[in-house]
DNA sequence: CAAGACGGAGGCCGTTCAGA
DNA sequence: TCTGAACGGCCTCCGTCTTG
């Protein structure tokens, strides 16, 4: 390596270069100078010199400790924006900016924000206070909001509409019966509505949001049937039926103004989440007190998962991969660790490469160094005999596997917090679609009271329901279209929100 | 011309991957 | 679990340039 072909002028330099014996430690006075060093105490170059010759201990920063130390770095960052973010908070300003003022900081602050954060029953799921502040999702989770009732036009088109099949009729009778008779006063139909339509149209926007990741594609042939989301998988939770599913084609003689009868879903399986989206669970925000109540999940349950998990996980010098992965990536994106990236390795060898594996090769390749001149024996004089590398590297190979099972166990037990959340999710699902029936059935069950907002209300749902049932017929029309290669997805909600508005 | 400054070649070592 | 190979980062220090 040291003899070179001389070619240009600047690189006759380099041919003049002859191989080199590097001491295992420079002086630091060596070192500085780039001078050559004995590694003696004191060192020739010191002692020709009268130089004072110190050896200082070098911190060996390795790629982890570097990695650590930008972790660390980002951390304290994010501490200072957090601190400077709540700043702009109106309630949190004045007490932020004394806090400031009277010298304490940005940690101790960030530490108290987080604490105050954390009275939320979102925050205190988070376990690692770093990243409470970066996992906060501002929005809620879905907001409350009321369906109008319907429009004269619709209403209109609702009286002039025939119900047709069996599951009309008791949803017709009702209409037909509002004349009747009344059941209980106007202002005892009064104040119902308001509260009906608080409860049940509370929780209309829920479920859109979680049924996605379900194909079974259930419907509801209940004669109440339009009550219920059109496609709604019908699996039986836990609590009621021990997570049996039940097929909704064939339900007999249910009694359908049963609560137990109400529908939940399949929890995805290990197997059939190829498309689960790990970053959908983000931290729930719930509402109300009531589904704050409602929702309990068990305190591994962290919305954070890879947070908590690189938590209890070994320090940064042992995974540096994974605080990597978990700061560097988006705060969502991170909240689940992802697979190492493999690398690529390149096969094409160059100058830099073949001769960083020089020390690994020498061994094989000192028998040609020697035959030339210059070339002598690049070992230095610090070198460990081939046995004691072999050692070294077992224990770093040891290390490498030992990180490998680790991570697998990591994403192994992401895929259980993830798993138990979901079901959580669904159980939650099937207590608001429960409480949406009762609501529903309670109205039902002052049709006859003649009042103008029920009769409204009723009306409007018996479009709906009609409107269904077309879309029905769509769906059929579209699957068969679907199989001979044609697809012409149109949602069957989309037409009755658009048309009962 | 001696001494200092410093660009950059090359050695050393930890890490990672693939294969045994 | 071990070993060979590749790779990248840190370090040493050779050799040239600059300065006084």
């Amino acid at each position: 390596m040291a003899e070179r072909l001389p070619l240009a002028p600047s690189q006759k330099i380099i041919s003049r270069r002859k191989s080199r014996v590097c001491t295992r430690e420079a002086c630091e006075l060596c070192r500085e100078k780039k001078a050559k060093c004995d590694s003696e105490r004191p060192c020739s170059r010191c002692r020709s010199r009268g130089e004072q010759c110190e050896y200082q201990a070098r911190s060996h920063q390795t790629k982890r400790d570097l990695q650590a130390e930008l972790e660390e770095l980002k951390g304290a960052q994010r501490q200072r924006d957090a601190v400077l973010g709540a700043l702009t908070v109106p309630g949190q300003t004045h007490d932020v900016l004394l806090r400031l003022r009277s010298g304490e900081t940005f940690e101790s602050i960030y530490e108290k924000l987080g604490t105050h954060d954390a009275a939320s029953p979102t925050n205190s799921q988070v376990s690692d206070e770093s990243s409470q502040l970066r996992h906060i999702k501002k929005e809620p989770f879905w907001t409350p909001t009321q369906t109008p009732l319907c429009s004269p036009s619709i209403l209109e088109y609702s009286n002039s509409t025939e119900l047709h099949g069996s599951e009309a009729s008791h949803i017709q009778g009702a209409i037909q019966n509002q004349n009747s008779r009344s059941d209980c006063t106007k202002e005892e139909a009064d104040g119902l509505m308001p509260s009906l339509e608080a409860s049940m149209f509370s929780h209309m926007a829920l479920p859109n949001n979680i049924n996605e990741f379900d194909a079974t594609d259930y419907t509801l042939p209940m004669p109440f049937g339009m009550f219920v989301e059109h496609n709604t998988p019908l699996d039986l939770p836990d609590a009621y039926c021990s997570g049996q599913t039940y097929p909704t084609d064939d339900v007999g003689d249910i009694n359908w103004w049963q609560p137990t009868m109400l529908s939940s879903f399949a929890v995805p399986t290990s197997t059939n989440q190829g498309a689960w989206p790990y970053h959908q669970f983000a931290a729930p925000h719930s509402p109300n007190q009531a589904q704050a109540s409602h929702f309990q999940p068990s305190p591994n349950l962290s919305p954070v998962a890879d947070d908590s998990i690189l938590a209890s996980r070994p320090s940064s010098r042992e995974m540096p991969h994974r605080s990597m992965g978990s700061s560097m990536a988006s705060a969502v994106q991170s909240q689940y660790p992802s697979p190492p990236l493999l690398k690529k390795r390149k096969f094409e060898t160059n100058d830099r490469g073949s001769s960083a594996t020089a020390g690994v090769e020498s061994d094989s390749k000192s028998s040609d160094d020697a035959s030339t001149d210059n070339k002598a024996p690049i070992k230095s004089p610090g070198r460990e005999p081939p046995s004691h590398d072999r050692e070294r590297h077992r224990r770093a190979s040891a290390r490498n596997w030992q990180k490998q099972k680790q991570q697998t166990a990591d994403l192994e037990a992401a895929m259980n917090i993830a798993e138990a959340r979901n079901r959580e999710l669904h159980r939650e699902y099937s207590e608001v679609l429960r409480q949406v029936m009762d609501a529903k059935n309670a109205l039902m069950d002052h049709a006859k009271c003649n009042h103008p907002a029920i009769n409204s209300w009723l009306r409007c749902q018996a479009t709906k329901y009609v409107l269904n049932k077309g879309s029905g017929v769509d769906k059929e029309r579209r699957d068969q279209t679907t199989a001979g290669g044609m697809a012409a997805p149109v949602h069957p909600v989309g037409r009755q929100s658009a048309a009962c508005r």
